[in-house]
DNA sequence: CTGTTAGCGCCTTCAC
DNA sequence: GTGAAGGCGCTAACAG
């Protein structure tokens, strides 16, 4: 039992072309509209009618073509998501939540990663909307102002996630990078700790300096002295660190800024053999898989990726569907959540199972 | 100093009208055509008349809308990438990998995640066809055959990776399942181990019965006795990890099967207060970050996740570009290596900085 | 070298 | 209810 032909069969080197809307007129012996009627349920076709074209649907295996579509009715379905990287777990699961949400509403995703590039993420913006994308979610890369504050992205939907674009009518969903970061430290000092450092990788200004200042706020609150450390990258992270404990006024507790500066911390702390929570005491900022199983388990500021990635994608679908001037400029700020863990100094709540990390959405 | 306006511009409630191609022939004073031509590049212009097509390619901001040109074409410049989810690391850095190779080649990539349902990552590809993708990566979800070995799917280029679709023609990328499970079972053997169990997840059959059959054969090359755990979910772990210690067939050395049963384990010889490697070795197939920084460091199989996704993704575009018949069959498998750290029963080598887990790519 | 014609596959518009 | 004409923006095919 071979399928049928179509009639407008042709072969090319990858097989036979598909059936079109006019294979399925002439077999039904309507017009194209006629289907196009039946298809998109535009208006009232004639039962009996109805019932020859879906027979012919079935038999050519007809399926709309939706380039072809998409370019009639200036309508693609897709949605643009730019991320600095996919190997991130935190991006990655913020990409997770955005394409369920694309899903949902019966939109395909067209993806690209940055790689924290300037003009890689600009160039592959701007393809983007040459490929006819309703909407970007973008998470600007590190280290730069983005350019999709420009003009030729004046009038397409944008919400910028994690961190600003440098114009103040784009939609923005970020957490409270600030409250978080208060929040963490202040835990420090009730702990007691009053040489507290912050450490940051030197990598995200936005996030960053706002996690910072929360951190100052705090010090400054209990008249403590600031010390803030930016440059403690994968390459620097151990002398800093060492020079740091050695000196006269080594912390006794470390507020880490971001997953890399936790990291590269750790490892030094793990290679000078200190021992968290009594040698010191480290809270950092974003939660992370195997947080809870590390030498000491981490108490960390845990962001809600996955809740990011939804609604950020939900505001892009507003702005799409309500078919306004997109840049409004609505500013949505997430809680994120203290997970105390080990290493800041709690003790362990005997009879309760260990926080897990991050759990993947749906 | 405004742009000037195309002379096709209407407005509408997103805005102006981009310029079309008509628009710039108009300006230049040539045919659409020869506009195409310096587009595109397909035949040599004059060059008084490149020049003026360029300078109002300029003044209208002209850009080429590229659903328009996929139509006409027939040559959309995307391919398609379906992984069962975006929050797993492991997938996510071969998706990084992908989107590379992709940009390199000058294709977006349209992503979607299957969620390991059947249907989803069915309909998923079907849409991918019909919005005129020139091929498909797809990793295939656990627990199901996948469809996308169906007819319609028969002439067009796709790549499995990570485990195989039911249909020998499809090309596809793996790893050394069974050979790196052996090797990390025989390390275990090495250090004097006679007891050992073998325990997996219950999700992804392929890959986990090519690990076990790769446990199998090293435990019958030494004539030791097989002992595999298929179930050990996330709920049931403990359960049954507590159980298996108890037994009076307690092995001295576990090897796990893939990450998430890593995870499981881990965590309740945590709770169990085992330790990492006296009490009990272990070894994990699939690395992760921070698996160096655990409370005994972990010796793993490492999978080549970003190599995966980049060899795919290359032999997805030979196939494209090749413009053959894309079903050849052909299978890569690439290599795994055991990395060495503490849970195994080595001792750490002194003047060596640590392994460091995955990286990422570019 | 350049322009014309035609049409990719679909849907809006307007007759009937 | 239904169909014919036309065009979304672009380029293949063919003249010249």
């Amino acid at each position: 039992m071979t399928p049928p032909v179509p009639p407008s069969a042709r072969s090319t080197s990858k097989g036979r072309h598909r059936a079109t809307i006019a294979d399925v007129a002439r077999m039904a012996e309507v017009a194209p509209m006629t289907v196009s009627r039946v298809l998109t349920g535009a208006a009232a076709v004639r039962p009996d009618k109805v019932k020859r074209i879906q027979e012919a649907i079935q038999l050519l295996r007809y399926k709309p073509n939706e380039t072809a579509r998409a370019l009639r009715s200036q309508r693609s379905r897709i949605i643009g998501l730019i991320v600095p990287r996919l190997s991130d777990p935190f991006f990655a699961t913020i990409a997770h939540a955005v394409n369920n949400v694309a899903v949902d509403n019966g939109y395909s995703v067209l993806i690209t990663t940055s790689n924290d590039e300037e003009e890689t993420e600009y160039s592959q913006a701007q393809l983007m909307v040459l490929r006819g994308v309703e909407g970007i979610v973008i998470i600007p890369g590190a280290g730069y102002h983005s350019k999709l504050n420009r003009q030729e992205f004046e009038h397409i939907c944008l919400v910028a996630l994690d961190k600003p674009i440098d114009e103040p009518s784009i939609d923005s969903v970020f957490v409270e990078n600030f409250e978080g970061s208060r929040t963490a430290v202040e835990h420090l000092i009730g702990h007691g700790h009053q040489r507290i450092t912050c450490i940051s990788d030197a990598s995200d200004l936005y996030t960053l300096s706002k996690r910072q200042q929360g951190y100052e706020q705090a010090m400054m609150e209990h008249d403590l002295k600031i010390n803030t450390i930016t440059d403690c990258t994968a390459e620097r992270a151990s002398d800093r660190i060492r020079q740091l404990m050695q000196s006269k006024y080594a912390p006794t507790a470390i507020f880490t800024t971001n997953g890399p500066a936790t990291r590269n911390v750790l490892h030094t702390l793990l290679q000078l053999g200190v021992k968290l929570p009594d040698d010191l005491a480290l809270i950092g900022f974003d939660d992370f898989e195997f947080a809870d199983m590390l030498q000491t388990s981490l108490t960390v500021i845990r962001q809600p990726a996955s809740e990011m990635g939804r609604i950020a994608a939900l505001r892009l679908f507003e702005q799409i569907q309500d078919d306004i001037e997109p840049h409004i400029g609505k500013v949505i700020t997430l809680p994120v959540e203290l997970v105390i863990r080990r290493s800041c100094g709690c003790k362990p709540r005997p009879s309760t199972t260990p926080r897990k990390p991050r759990a993947s959405s749906r």
